[in-house]
DNA sequence: CGTTAGGTAGAACGATCGTTCTTTCTCTGT
DNA sequence: ACAGAGAAAGAACGATCGTTCTACCTAACG
């Protein structure tokens, strides 16, 4: 995995800037360290790791980051970039809350089927750092609070009842679901999310066997 | 924290058994390496500190265990044999399946709340141990597969229908609480999972809101 | 044209990683 | 009393960790 990702050889050694004004790089570092730290973990890919795949000497790596842990940071920012694309792209999508509602738990189930079968990036990076006034940890913290606050007004800008109810159980699940998916399979798994979180949404008002 | 436990002095240096035969130095580095792993993660934790808090040497360490991946093995031995305990002793609690959904997701809001209040140790090791075939994984696996299997025959030896879709949101809901307990704190979490878990195994079955 | 920021190449730093080794001591079992 | 197992104490192994450094080079910009 990830050979397919050759070590730059020294073709063009020259500062190239990219459309975004960022370098090209750093950004090449960033992409690369992206997809080690969540594919293998953050603790156990080294510095010396991500230069050599994305190509790049370990002086310009500390160019472009202070420290490894500036690097973790802009790895989460850039999952943290990606999902609240997503999630706003699906607020507009509709204005009935039952819809709404059955987008956001399709649009997670995509999400961990395709992307994120290692989990959730923000909770591995969590188990990793276990010092709660770390950058990381903080990192990790206003995401999640972003999320919850986020899932929190979509559902009541739809106008559903009890909004922070349904957020919570909301982000309950999508947990779950990231790591159920990596552990179990996601085939295992979806049945169970799908319809754990219907019934928490108040889609399907009815319990799949009444007990007895 | 951690340092109530103080660096054994060298009061004694002999063998000593403990009654279940295994050694005192064996016992006690599994003790503390227990607690490292768990509050600070497996990878970041050398065997230098371990030897250091449990008070023994390098090695002694190695005699009795080959490698730090066994001393692993053996943490996750230890949470494994705990958790069966707790569950076998719920399994003769009752015969009303009611009653005993509703002693399982008690007992597991009461593990999040008192004891593992840093998540699941095996979703934890399973972050900082990508490889699917190492011996860490088989044995998460193999955890899970056992609980998995352990809660459908509960639930069907006392009669509920539909156990295996219940014993999926369960273990789907348990892994929530633990992810959620720890990263969001577990009061904030509580009353979702209760009232989610209580929907999932047919024990509420209406919603909080009815979605309008 | 010259400056300079951004890049390459590679050596080197101290620290820590997991692991192995030798030596000496003391308790336990027979 | 004696053998042997269990443990202490500590040096040492090569490897890797994150980080810093010097030296040279090249493309872009004023």
């Amino acid at each position: 995995m990830l050979n397919g990702m050759a070590p730059r050889t020294a073709a063009s050694r020259a500062p190239r800037k990219t459309a975004q004004g960022g370098s090209e790089a750093r950004e090449r570092l960033l992409r690369t360290a992206s997809e080690l730290f969540y594919a293998e973990g953050i603790h156990v890919v080294g510095v010396d790791r991500i230069v050599a795949v994305a190509g790049v000497t370990r002086a310009t790596f500390y160019r472009h980051f202070p420290s490894k842990e500036d690097l973790v940071e802009a790895y989460l920012g850039v999952e943290d970039a990606n999902i609240r694309g997503t999630l706003e792209g699906a607020h507009g999508a509709t204005d009935d809350p039952v819809e709404l509602v059955g987008l956001l738990i399709e649009g997670i189930a995509e999400d961990v089927a395709r992307h994120h079968t290692r989990g959730c990036p923000f909770i591995n990076a969590a188990v990793e750092y276990a010092d709660t006034g770390s950058r990381v940890r903080r990192a990790v913290d206003k995401h999640r609070a972003w999320f919850r606050g986020s899932l929190e007004h979509v559902l009541r800008s739809a106008g559903a009842d009890d909004p922070v109810t349904k957020a919570g159980q909301l982000v309950l699940l999508r947990d779950a679901a990231l790591v159920g998916g990596y552990l179990d399979g996601w085939d295992n798994v979806r049945v169970a999310f799908v319809s754990a979180a219907r019934q928490a949404a108040g889609l399907d008002p009815k319990a799949p066997g009444s007990t007895g």
